[in-house]
Formats: structure tokens, sequence, C-alpha cells
RNA sequence: GGAGAGGUGGCCGAGCGGUUGAAGGCGCACGCUUGGAAAGCGUGUGUAGGUUUACCCCUACCGAGGGUUCGAAUCCCUCCCUCUCCGCCA
């Protein structure tokens, strides 16, 4: 959520710098008006309340004393009839402007490129090289249903497209991503663990910017009002929601394993076949809650430490700036990880790390008060993938894949394997 | 799910329907005191919104939302949460 005030004092201003996302936002203009009868009703209302209590006190004064104060007790009924009416029309001006509001994405950073979509996002860096395969590499489907690592068919009987059933090897490689992931993170790049609910409410989805506006993406159970998280970076963020923290507890560094839950609509067609787009997907998600003028700093820390983990995997990847108008909605800037996927002769995301600046914190009121003193300000706030398991194992799959049809486990993840070396049949 | 108890400021804990944004204590900050520290003494110490150059001032908030009343932390209703016991369950 944006600053009001800052909408109120220079609305073009955030429209020109909101306008690189793409789109004209008019709802800017919009909000003025309700937003200037809501705060002149909200003067009016306040002072008739503040009349109503001096008169109260009065008739106190006068009941105590054994004097009539019926014409009083009158005049503050009718007082009262203006100030229910005001009220009931600041709500409804109140409930428009948040309305709006809600619906209005995060500025993006003034230093990231311009541009539509992902043609124009900027490499930053790429990191290792291309395996050299001497034979036509197989994709992820291929190499895992001929080694048994996945049955997408039966995944399809019992719970319908999108979905995989991971065994045996297969399964274990998985659980070993994830332990391997959490243990890089929490013991060498210091972050905390956190194990949060996979199910969310409502308060919750709003507070990082999935609701109100992106419900169709959303899981949602029948009978109570609670929603499947689609990232951890969800319950974790809101971890914090309505706190005031401590300034030098600053940063604070969460990791936390979840599986990710993700109606994908609007995406038919798009990466049907395997793994690559699924409804349910594990991952390993970091966030951070960093002072406002150490979030950009923390960004970049961010951004390695998701690295780190392709690294020590010894896979390709290379790291991309995102342009202005690919930005997600909630996020200020955001980098790309993209590892090298063979069959595909192409670069995957496999991490997505952003500043959310205060956008998300104002949202969910996170603040953290100046030791010096001083009003508690808004926290920055942000995440990355560290990483999306289901794509590490395709990118695992096809970058290790042996001409022989085996697939070699890197040496960073044999103890995680019971050391074993090789999936094989 | 059933029965009972309870939800007040960073924490503990008072609070006959009338000047209580809320006693008292702890904690914290600053000052005095001290060779230094502790103790002691003094002062200060919630959040949001409005207004303002600023100081001030005003409004709201005692789990949430409604209601009664001239006036509600205090009374009534609904919901949420916590604790205890019973039931059920991994």
């Amino acid at each position: 959520m944006l600053d009001l005030k800052i909408i109120r004092e220079n609305p073009e201003a955030v429209k020109t710098r909101l306008k690189r996302r793409g789109g004209d936002f008019k709802e800017l203009d919009e909000l003025l008006k309700p937003e200037e009868d809501r705060r002149l009703g909200l003067q009016e209302s306040e002072s008739l309340k503040n009349k109503k209590k001096k008169l109260s006190a009065e008739v106190g004064q006068l009941k105590q004393k054994g004097e009539d104060a019926s014409e009083l007790m009158e005049e503050v009924k009718t007082i009262n009839i203006s100030i229910k009416e005001l009220d009931d029309k600041i709500q409804t001006l109140e409930q428009q402007v948040q309305e709006t509001l809600l619906g209005i994405p995060n500025i993006p950073d003034d230093a990231i490129p311009d541009g539509a979509d992902e043609s124009a996002n900027k490499m930053v860096r790429d990191w290792g090289t291309k395996p050299k395969l001497s034979f036509k590499p197989k994709n992820h489907v291929e190499i895992g249903e001929q080694l048994g690592l996945i049955d997408l068919k039966r995944a399809v009987k019992i719970s319908g497209a999108r979905f995989a059933v991971y065994k045996g090897q297969g399964a274990g490689l998985l659980r070993a991503l994830i332990n391997f992931m959490i243990d890089v993170q929490t013991r060498e790049n210091g972050y905390e663990e956190l194990y949060p609910p996979f199910l969310v409410n409502k308060e919750s989805m709003q507070g990082t910017g999935q609701l109100p506006k992106f419900e169709e993406e959303l899981f949602a159970t029948r009978d109570d009002p609670l929603y499947l998280i689609p990232t951890a970076e969800v319950p974790v963020t809101n971890f914090h929601r309505d706190e005031i923290l401590e300034e030098e507890s600053l940063p604070i560094c969460y990791a936390a394993y979840t599986p990710c839950f993700r109606r994908e609509a609007g995406s038919y067609g798009k990466d049907t076949q395997g793994l690559i787009r699924q409804h349910q997907f594990d991952k390993v998600e970091l966030v951070k809650f960093s002072r406002p003028e150490e979030s950009a700093k923390e960004l970049e820390a961010l951004v390695e430490n998701a690295e780190s983990i392709l690294k020590k995997l010894n896979l390709h990847y290379r790291v991309m700036e995102l342009c202005a108008g690919d930005l997600g909605f909630s996020a200020a800037k955001t980098y790309d990880l993209e590892v090298w996927l063979p069959s595909q002769d192409t670069y995957r995301e496999i991490s997505s790390c952003s500043n959310f600046t205060d956008y998300q914190a104002r949202r969910a009121r996170i603040r953290s008060k100046k030791r010096t003193g001083g009003k508690p300000e808004f926290v920055h706030t942000l995440n990355g993938s560290g990483l999306a398991a289901g794509r590490l194992f395709v990118a695992l799959l096809e970058n290790y894949q042996q001409e022989d049809g085996t697939v070699v486990v890197p040496e960073a993840l044999r103890p995680y394997m019971h050391g074993r070396e090789a999936l094989t049949l």
C-alpha cells in the first residue's frame, strides 16, 4: 500500500513513477475527491464530538449538584444525530479510499530499467558454464519417468493436471534438496528457520498483497475463511504483522520451507508438460525485515544467498534485473535467478528476489522504533526463493544427466542422500 | 464439539456508568547523586488520525464489531482468542 499522504501531496509525481509499469493509473485521481471529503467530514465530526464531550461533562456536574440537566441532554441528543450521519459518510468514503489504495501497486525503484515485459529485463551477471553434453539432452520428464523418479499420470488420476508424484529416489532427491537448502541458509547465511502454517487467513493475504486483487490465483477452503499459501512469503512476512520491532533486531532474516499452492488461472497451455508449472510445489523462502536505509544492500545479499545454492550444486545460471513492466505487484525492485535447462536450450526462472520497500509493511503494519526515540517507521520487507525445489529438481536431472540414462548426484548433495552418487534404475 | 474462567499500556496489575488514556508496580530513557557501580531521588515514557513552520490543541483506541445511555474500560448482544476440565483425535 502506498502512503496516502504522499499521493495527496503530489499525485502527479506518483502517477508518473507508477506509469513505468504500464497503464494509466487514473484511479489515483478517483482517490483524491473522496479523500478530501473524508477529511472535511472528519474535522466536522471531531469538533461535534468535542462539543458533546464537554456538554456531557456538564450534565454530570449538574446532576451531582442535583440540578436539572434535561436541556443539555436534549442538545447532546441532537448533536448525536449529526455525528452518526457524518460518521456513516466518513466510513463509506474511507472504505472507498482504502479499496482503491489496495489495488494500486508499489512504485518501481527509479534505477531499474524501463520496459514493458521480460524482453527488457537486464542481465546483471552469469555464473558457471553450460554442461557439455556429447549426446542429445533429454528433458526432465523423460529422465524422471525412465528412472521412476516421478509419476505424472497417476498424479492426474489422484488430483488432476499440474500435479506430480515423486517416488523412490526422486522423492529422496526432493527431500534432500529441501534439507540441503535449509541447512545452507540457516548455517552459512544467517537465517533463522521458520516452519509456518500452510493455511492462512484473509488478513495475512492482504498484508502481503495477494488480496484483494489476486483472489483468483489462490486456493481457498470451502468451510473456513482460510487460503492455501502460494508462497511462504505470506505466513513469514505476516509473522510480524501489527508489531513494532526493536531497531537493533534488524535485519531479521528467516528461511522457511513450505509447499506452495497456486491455481495458475490464466496460464492454460503454458508449461503444461512436466514439473515446471505446478499447482503444488516446494520452496525454501528467504524473508527479511530491514531498516529502510539498508534494504537496497540487503536485497543484494539476499540474491547472493539464493545464488549460493546454485553455486554449491554447480549449476549454470544468470541474474536478471526485472524491468518496470515485468515487476510484481508489491515489488519495487526484483532480481530473477534463471538456471540453464539443456533440453529447452534456455534459462528458466528458479528464484525471484524482491525488495518491497515499505509497501507490504504499511499494509501489514510492521514498524520499528528507533532507539533514539521518535515515531515508529515502517520497515522494509524483502524476500526471495532460496530456491524453488521443484525447478531445482528439474535443473539437476537435466544438467547432470549421463548418456547411459542415469543422473549424477552433485557432491554437495550426497550427504543428504546417504552417500548416493547417482540416480539409477 | 460441551462446560467453566478470562482478555486493560513493553510487561505485571487496579479500575462504584461521569474530568481515567487509564492508579500502582516493573522495565526503559534522561538527569541528580557516586571515585565507579548499585541503591536512592527527580523527570519522562502507547498508537493512529486531524490541525500546525513548530509548540500546542482536538478525535479515536482498554480483544473485534454492534447496542443501551446526556455520558461506557465499566451495562447488554454477537464474534474472535487464551486458559482449565470433559469428549474426540495424529
